[in-house]
DNA sequence: CATCTATGTTGACACACATCGAACCAACGC
DNA sequence: GCGTTGGTTCGATGTGTGTCAACATAGATG
């Protein structure tokens, strides 16, 4: 059985039309990913081992380190990714029930 | 006059840390789903029956005739919709493929 | 405790791109 | 011809991106 908690905002594309305000909040998480500075950022926090990555180690996606700074807030405000301050380094991890949220809206159900 | 591939581009965000040309297809598909009101007309071909659909059935989404053309011109760019003339109308389907491989990049492996 | 250094964040600004609509154009059917 | 459907061009406005500088926090060092 599907786990029906996890749907967080809208039904899959291929279901209905999307209300304005459905196509709002969608738009939204799709945008957060619609950078290739953002899309190596987050899949560096999401590949790395236990699911999160220290700043330090990620900032390496050719830009200046306050715009991996800046990117990585828009990624927080989306709710994609979650920081934490441990000593001196910063660390984000990733909210994966999000990114399976996503995937259902262009997936459709779940077809575990 | 370009056509966008359809193989599968990019491995799974949680695999490993997109390269740069990875990251800029990726960025790409993400960025013709960021936008309010591309979502509500990709959603309204998506859920069509047949999986295609009229502009002048799909065209109410708030905004003018030509934006709703700039939108679906972007939507064609960016490999998700195809078009085809028949007669007065003007039918736009769904590439079932390429939302596939945009949710394996999400979830993971497809789960089928 | 005071100070210095390393790590990240925030603010301000310039630059580029995206968005939108008015007007105009092309294809089709009558 | 004429009306309808949909696409294109163009310009104005808005939004995003990136860098520099300044600031905040944690740890080390004397």
């Amino acid at each position: 059985m599907l786990e029906p908690d996890v749907v967080p905002c809208c039904p899959p594309l291929t279901e209905r039309t999307l209300t304005a305000a459905e196509a709002e909040r969608t738009a939204a998480m799709f945008k957060a990913l619609s950078d290739p500075v953002r899309l190596r950022l987050f899949s560096a926090v999401a590949s790395a081992p236990g699911g999160e990555a220290c700043v330090c180690d990620i900032s390496d996606v050719g830009v200046s380190q306050p715009t991996v700074s800046h990117h990585l807030k828009k990624l927080k405000e989306a709710g994609l990714l979650a920081s934490e301050r441990r000593g001196t380094w910063v660390y984000y991890r990733v909210e994966p029930s999000v990114l399976a949220g996503m995937g259902r809206l262009l997936t459709g159900p779940a077809r575990v």
